[in-house]
DNA sequence: CTGAAAGCGCTTACAG
DNA sequence: CTGAAAGCGCTTACAG
């Protein structure tokens, strides 16, 4: 069905407004609306503004879906996550995602728990969508996993973790299988380092036994606890019986009920440090109802300075992580590979703080 | 350029593998394996079975891109929440993701930060993408965000929150435009009812100066104070000095400096009915810095029934709310829209549960 | 610097 | 029930 089409606006059956009206009440070809308007040099800069003004006038908006299948590259961005019961995310995800949005980028989630299957099904899924760059936690993924992302040539900047250097012990100590990949970008911060760091606080202040209490166990986890065995081994007063590891998820009720069964088992403790701070706040709750004075009789340490540590009861002590930023500069850093540039820091690091407030 | 295409197996310059693929090896038309492949009626049972086959042999994967572009309809959904730092989102977000996902659509997310003009930018961009349909917090919303999705057809059902009965009083109380939508699909409970429970609640307790204490005063917030004030008004003890509004965000913090100034002030108050359960929760540590003991001198009550709030000392006394189930039906209502289904209960009310613990 | 033409990989009336 | 053909709305070599 042919429709008389000498209306300089001639419309579609779709009713939307497409790049052809543009070229067409512009009087270009639409080769060159398209060049002008993704600002692609070697237009004329009059044609541009002419382009420019026209769209404007018509509400003339680009369809994603025909854009990316002609260049065969989508606007979207996937950003995988462990969980999203855990604020650190949340927090990660909100400002990653507020940085692709200003850069024209759809932030598509998923959510791991964990478990490297569900990893590699969530991946395998969105690379069926051609997304323009990845955000992955962690550096540790399944062989399946890695190829996958190695094959698929998107883009990707992992997050929350970087490479062991080689220290010596610390890289004897891991036994994460290092990424295969060429280049791995991404940018966190020194787990060890942080785990040692507060640890070392703690012994400052003269604690001597000092248990450290992680639930979870993922990878991140497990460096914190290399930092604090090395802390503690440095110092003479390692002991395993001080490691108080339980591979469920992280919570106020695990932090309770972790405190409690340590204050049962082992009454001489005089220092807990918790690889997160949902288990250290759980953990000052129990204290108060069970009437132990902390930092006196037990101090408490926990890592992250989520919201409410400040609020806590007394406020708890903690290493402050700087997910926020670590969101942002991971987007950006993606959105500097999907342009097709070289980042100048692959690995950035962006430190951690020791928050000393009263439980320690 | 040609190229020589009598192989079995053609290759495109993508080296994608092609529906075109599937119908050559599998000796029928485009036509008929798109049709197979999308379960529609109308094809030969030997045939699907034959392009299953043939396309699971092959690894076929649908590009989304162009499917979208032929239908002109996508396979994600959005979802425009207010904010990530209030954890109730995030429990409505992961459960519509869950739910939809399972049914292969995408979820987008949109966060608003409570602001109406943000929340019309985020339809308008997401509309661009033709969602195949939108989840959207709230019943309140600009006139702009309404027309946009009036105009897009796109199905839609709203969060949290359910139309006014007509209740007289209540309904009077209501300044919110109601929505000038034919049928507003909604899944939530009655804000009003749960505030007035509550109440209720503690005028049983024989608590006779209830504040009610909010932040944000967002429109389910309004409305929870309206069943406050009406069974307070039942009761014959409404006073408006016990309205304590404040509009910034909710937070642990702001909840303990409210209740430090509600101590100050009017000390004669018995009980403090906090809009959200991080206020009650900061009001419950600020208590215990101040000595004040809850709930002899001063009963908290919360709402929404947060993390953390049964691990508080004393233990939070709030009300329940169904989020989880509220992000999995709403998801399920959506589908049913999204397939021309007509949803038989088009507003479906989830209730609450007022949980009685020792704060309160 | 600009344009005509082909092509991205599907879906969907329209015939048969 | 099946297929040939047109079309969705862009991008991108390829010429000029």
């Amino acid at each position: 069905m042919k429709q008389a089409s000498d209306r300089s606006k001639s419309q579609r059956s779709t009713g939307r407004i497409t790049l052809q009206d543009v070229a067409r009440t512009a009087g270009v070809s639409p080769s060159t609306v398209s060049r002008a308007l993704r600002g692609e040099r070697a237009v004329d800069p009059d044609l541009v503004e002419r382009v420019l003004l026209v769209s404007d006038q018509l509400g003339y908006v680009p369809d994603p879906a025909a854009r990316a299948l002609a260049s065969q590259r989508s606007d979207h961005v996937t950003i995988l996550i462990p969980l999203l019961s855990n604020t650190l995310f949340v927090d990660l995800l909100e400002a990653a995602q507020k940085t692709l949005r200003t850069a024209g980028f759809q932030t598509l989630m998923g959510v791991t728990h964990y478990n490297p299957i569900e990893e590699e099904l969530l991946l395998r899924e969105q690379l069926h969508h051609r997304p323009a760059g990845l955000l992955i936690t962690g550096l540790d993924h399944s062989q399946a996993t890695q190829k996958l992302m190695e094959r698929s040539k998107v883009p990707c900047v992992h997050l929350m973790d970087l490479p062991i250097s080689d220290q010596g012990d610390v890289a004897a100590l891991n036994p994460i299988s290092t990424s295969t990949e060429a280049v791995p970008y991404c940018v966190g911060f020194r787990q060890t380092d942080a785990g040692e760091a507060m640890t070392k606080y703690l012994l400052l202040k003269g604690k001597t036994h000092i248990v450290f209490a992680a639930a979870q166990l993922d990878p991140r986890v497990m460096q914190r606890l290399w930092g604090w065995r090395k802390a503690l081994k440095q110092a003479g007063v390692y002991n395993a019986s001080l490691e108080w590891l339980n591979p469920a998820p992280s919570s106020l009720i695990l932090g309770a009920q972790m405190f409690e069964q340590i204050m049962k088992q082992s009454p001489d403790v005089d220092a807990i440090f918790f690889c997160n701070d949902d288990l250290a706040q759980g953990a000052l709750l129990a204290a108060m109802r069970m009437g132990v004075s902390v930092p006196s009789k037990v101090a408490i340490a926990g890592f992250n300075d989520l919201t409410g540590s400040d609020q806590m009861w007394p406020p708890l002590t903690t290493v402050k992580t700087p997910r926020a930023q670590v969101g942002e500069s991971a987007a950006q850093m993606l959105l500097q590979l999907i342009r097709g540039e070289t980042p100048e820091v692959p690995q950035l690091d962006l430190g951690f703080e020791i928050i000393s407030r009263q439980s320690a």
